[in-house]
DNA sequence: CATCTGTTCTACTTTTTCTAGAACAGAATG
DNA sequence: CATTCTGTTCTAGAAAAAGTAGAACAGATG
C-alpha cells in the first residue's frame, strides 16, 4: 500500500494518514488482523514526526477501525456489525456534504450514482 | 431559518455557518434569488465577529452557492446544471467518508439507505 | 539482555481561527 | 444630496490546532 503525504494540503497530515489507511482497508490492500507499522518506522517512511503518526493511529482507534495493543502495536479490527455511535458520527459527517450536493444542483439519483461509483472503485480488484 | 453556533465544536465557526446556510437552502427555507443578511447584522445576530461571517460568505461563493455583489450583498445562486469542479471537489470529500463507512462494516445498500434518509429529511416539508 | 514497542512529558515553531478596530468607497435610501 | 449601509482591506493581537523535536519510561519481543 502506498501512502502519499501532501504537506501543503488543507487536510492535516494526521488526517491524510488516517484517510489513506481507511482507503487501503476498503480496497482490501490491508485486511483485519494485519498489523500496522510501528509509529517510528511509519513516521520515518513518510518523513513526518512520530507523534503525528501516533495521532493518526489514535484517531483510527477512536473510529473503531484499529485496536492499539499498549506497548505492542496496532492491529486492524474486524468490521463491527453496526456500531451505533459510528453510524451517528458518519451521519453527521455526511449531512453537510449531501446538503452541498443538493444545493449545487445534483439530483438524488446523481448523488446515489456518485456514491456507487466511489464504492465500486474501492471494491473492484479486491485482493 | 435558525442558525445555532456551537463555540466548542471541533468544526470551525465559519464552517458551521456555511454548513447551516447550505442546509437551509437544501430544505427550501432559503431560495435562489434571496439575499443573505449583511455580514455585520448576521455577525451581531450570531454573536460572532464580522470577519468570521465574511469568511463563511466567501467560502460559499467559492463553492458556487452564492454570488457576492461587491459593496452590495450576497445572493443565493441558482443551482448550476453541473459544475465539474464542484463535482470533483465533492467526490474528493465523499471518498474518505465512504471508505470509513465500508471499513466500519456498512454494506453498499446500507450506505445508500443512509444517503437516502438524509436527502429525504432535507426535501420533506419543502417550502 | 538488547531491541522494539507505544506512552508520556516538556518545549518550541508554525499555521489556523477568531476577534477587534479603523478606514475606504460604492450602493441604497430618504 | 447627505446619510446610512454595504463589502473590502488593513493592521493587530489572542487563542487554539498542528507539527516537530528529544528525552525517558516500561512492557513486549526476540
Amino acid at each position: 500500500m502506498i501512502i502519499v503525504i501532501e504537506p501543503d494540503s488543507d487536510v492535516p497530515i494526521y488526517e491524510q494518514i488516517c484517510n489513506q489507511i481507511m482507503e487501503g482497508i476498503a480496497r482490501g490492500q490491508i485486511k483485519p488482523g494485519h498489523s500496522l507499522p510501528s509509529v517510528r518506522v511509519f513516521a520515518s517512511d513518510l518523513g513526518v514526526n512520530m507523534h503525528t503518526v501516533n495521532k493518526s493511529y489514535h484517531l483510527l482507534e477512536k473510529k473503531g477501525i484499529i485496536t492499539i495493543v499498549p506497548k505492542s502495536g496496532a492491529v486492524i479490527s474486524s468490521p463491527q456489525d453496526f456500531n451505533e455511535s459510528s453510524f451517528n458520527r458518519l451521519k453527521d459527517e455526511f449531512k453537510p456534504l449531501i446538503a452541498e450536493s443538493l444545493v449545487v444542483g445534483m439530483t438524488h439519483q446523481q448523488i446515489q450514482n456518485l456514491v456507487t461509483s466511489i464504492i465500486e472503485d474501492f471494491t473492484k480488484n479486491q485482493k
